[in-house]
DNA sequence: CGACGATTTGAAATCAGTCAAGAGCAGTGG
DNA sequence: CCACTGCTCTTGACTGATTTCAAATCGTCG
């Protein structure tokens, strides 16, 4: 199974943030694991259990989230092909939070011990795998500013835009045509919104002229002027240019 | 100046993930560094800026923060001595957010550079390291639920509910009396509330006599029932026992 | 066609924000 | 020693964005 290319995904996501010499390529396709299909709704990790193996997302989409005393959810990343859902499973041993998927999705189960060994044997891998979880970081903290700081509309045009960047450099559509991967409760779990005033937002949006809808698939009409009502800046996204292997000055 | 014990803070906070060999403290303690005096809102990193050096809180308060496009500014954590305020740093080539002091602090910077190095020679360290930004990141999420899915009352016990953990573990006071190292408008900032409901919010906890306070000084009366209110449970911070060295099965 | 989940719409309720003013406290300089 | 300045905290009255509750419509799939 380690021999096919399932993991191919991971290796062009990690490539986002460096250039990965052949030999640590084949390390990360070689790299032992399992997987599986998971329905819609089935659990990666569940808060409070000492995972064994890190999820690698091979297809479909997962969301981390937790849930408060008083019942409501909060989301706090989405997930896609490629990506590490996990990765802070291989250091941390108790989750502090839920992995989930929200479609059907094809996952791949990495041990942790062969995610920590590659880190051992190749600095450069590591590195990535550093990289990896400090953007993973950089997004949360914009998920964050974006539900504490700005109001529903702009909070909802920022989302969108994150969104068709996003899932524009993974390939699963363009930066301004994509499938929305979430339903409308599932947004307001991740802008802190009740699903009814995220409808209305959208409704606003597409009213304004800045985005068309058909069903999930979102249009963006005028990307920047959307970027602009959202406060939308990429940069926190880390997506330019090389990142690690430079040496580090 | 690398060999005072100018650095120890940071030895005892990653102490708290994993044993340290007598070796690697060494290694740390001899980290190169200029450490300095900087004033109460000074800069340890700005948004944008391409930061050399990594800056460790050795006394005082950082906090950091990202301003929204409407002015409002969100604050993600506060650190406190010990606390390597922006190991990000070391790995990002750009900050995405500020880093910036709420008191007189005396900050050591230690170059980015040197800071991979130990982090390449001593897999302990480095995995302390790792272990450091996943409890950090493990503390953002909080917050993010914190902000999202909980009303004003109950997201401000929360955060004194973490506060007298976080501020007794550095040393700083004790779980149940400390002084609340910020204003109530940067309390705002950390709650997305506005000081003027921050303030109510904590005269409403004292007058219910689950805290006292007199100026910054606070007194948790009762602190279970304070957790329970601010929906708290200490998981998150991930303090319970050995993290690192055990060998990742 | 029927059923179920997702989306849409409307009206009323509420939590937190806004605006404004006063009180407390620390530091500065006359 | 006191007046002045500036910042933080406190309080009240009013406003408004978002939630809540409820019901209708849409879309997909068996």
């Amino acid at each position: 199974m380690p021999n096919s290319k399932m993991l191919s995904p991971m290796i062009d996501k990690l490539s986002l943030w460096g250039k990965l010499t052949d030999e640590e390529k084949a390390a990360i396709i070689e790299l032992p694991h399992v997987s599986r299909t998971l329905a819609m709704g089935d659990f990666i990790v569940r808060e409070d259990e000492s995972p064994t193996h890190c999820g690698v997302v091979l297809s479909g989409y997962a969301i981390r989230h937790k849930i408060a005393g008083n019942g409501g959810r909060q989301i706090f990343s989405l997930h896609m092909k490629g990506d590490v859902a996990d990765l802070h499973n291989a250091v941390l041993r108790r989750a502090d939070h839920n992995v989930q998927t929200i479609t059907t999705a094809r996952v791949a189960f990495i041990p942790r011990a062969a995610i920590r060994e590659i880190s051992a044997r190749y600095p450069n891998v590591r590195e990535a795998m550093w990289y990896d979880t400090l953007v993973d970081g950089s997004i949360f903290r914009e998920w964050t500013l974006n539900v504490g700081r700005r109001d529903a509309r702009v909070r909802t045009a920022h989302l969108l835009c994150e969104f068709g960047i996003r899932l524009s450099v993974a390939g699963l559509g363009s930066k301004t045509e994509f499938e929305l991967p979430m339903t409308q409760e599932q947004l307001g779990d991740a802008l802190a919104l009740t699903p009814v005033h995220v409808n209305r937002m959208l409704m606003g949006l597409a009213s304004e002229g800045l985005i068309q809808r058909h069903v999930r698939e979102i249009h963006i009409l005028d990307y920047p002027r959307l970027a602009r009502v959202g406060d939308f800046d990429t940069r926190y996204l880390h997506l330019d240019g090389a990142g690690i292997g430079d040496g580090g000055g």
